[in-house]
DNA sequence: TTATGATATACCTATTTTAGTATATACTGT
DNA sequence: ACAGTATATACTAAAATAGGTATATCATAA
């Protein structure tokens, strides 16, 4: 993996936020349309070009598709993602606001609809 | 200044040899053209770009423009090139040969052309 | 087997980015 | 004022990227 394929990706803020939210543990897409707030199309076609250059997997659950950040994660995506969660500008404020929303999302899913993916809400401290 | 646009820049292998050159001092743009191998227009247009988002500051020596990193060198950027320093893949040599390529070019201007402009070659070590 | 929910892909258009050529500017030395 | 060197800008064509709509796939449940 180059790391300008990698650049490319967390240049686009929508892309940068998906991997962010990934760090945070595995997401299925809905929910990563839902905190993000773009169509599901769009969601689906950036997770394709995350995934299409490794930075991501992904595995079926039922209906559900599970995305995770690749292991072990790309030290140049971990060097930056740690940058970002501890600086101070709009973007770095919005990775963090996005992690709390993926909290709130999950406490709720798993109260909610007991039928949620399991990669995304068994292993959450929140369950 | 947005990450964004900082991952831009680095995402296009040229202008991120230019910063990492930069980052080992100033340097003109007819020395980037010879280091980096690309055409006079190319170099310039680069250059213009990370100048107009803050990432470059310049100064007139006669007829050349010296061109430096912005001081202090952003933080992302920072952790970057760093990073890609000590990390080992194809992009990240190339970032090790041109300021090995840097050093040699300055050494040969010195020797060969005393007039060269002094905020690229006076400060050096090589000096 | 059919309907539904979740996701992916195809296709088209609009926008942005890149690359190249030509030309302009700015300074220096004569 | 003129020629030469270094650099910047204008303009255009080509390529890559993004965005939207429609449609396809795939699994589930009735």
């Amino acid at each position: 993996m180059e790391a300008s394929e990698i650049y490319k990706c967390i240049a686009d803020p929508q892309r940068l936020r998906i991997l962010n939210l990934l760090d945070g543990g595995s997401l299925c897409v809905c929910h990563l349309q839902t905190i993000i707030d773009i169509p599901q199309v769009k969601a689906s076609k950036q997770l394709a070009i995350m995934k299409q250059i490794g930075l991501l997997e992904s595995h079926r659950e039922g209906t559900w598709m599970v995305y995770s950040l690749a292991q072990p994660v790309h030290g140049l995506l971990r060097v930056n993602l740690d940058y970002l969660l501890q600086a101070d500008c709009s973007e770095c404020n919005q990775l963090q606001c996005d992690l709390l929303a993926r909290k709130q999302l999950i406490q709720q899913i798993t109260q909610d609809s007991p039928d949620c993916p399991t990669a995304v809400c068994a292993p959450q401290p929140c369950c």
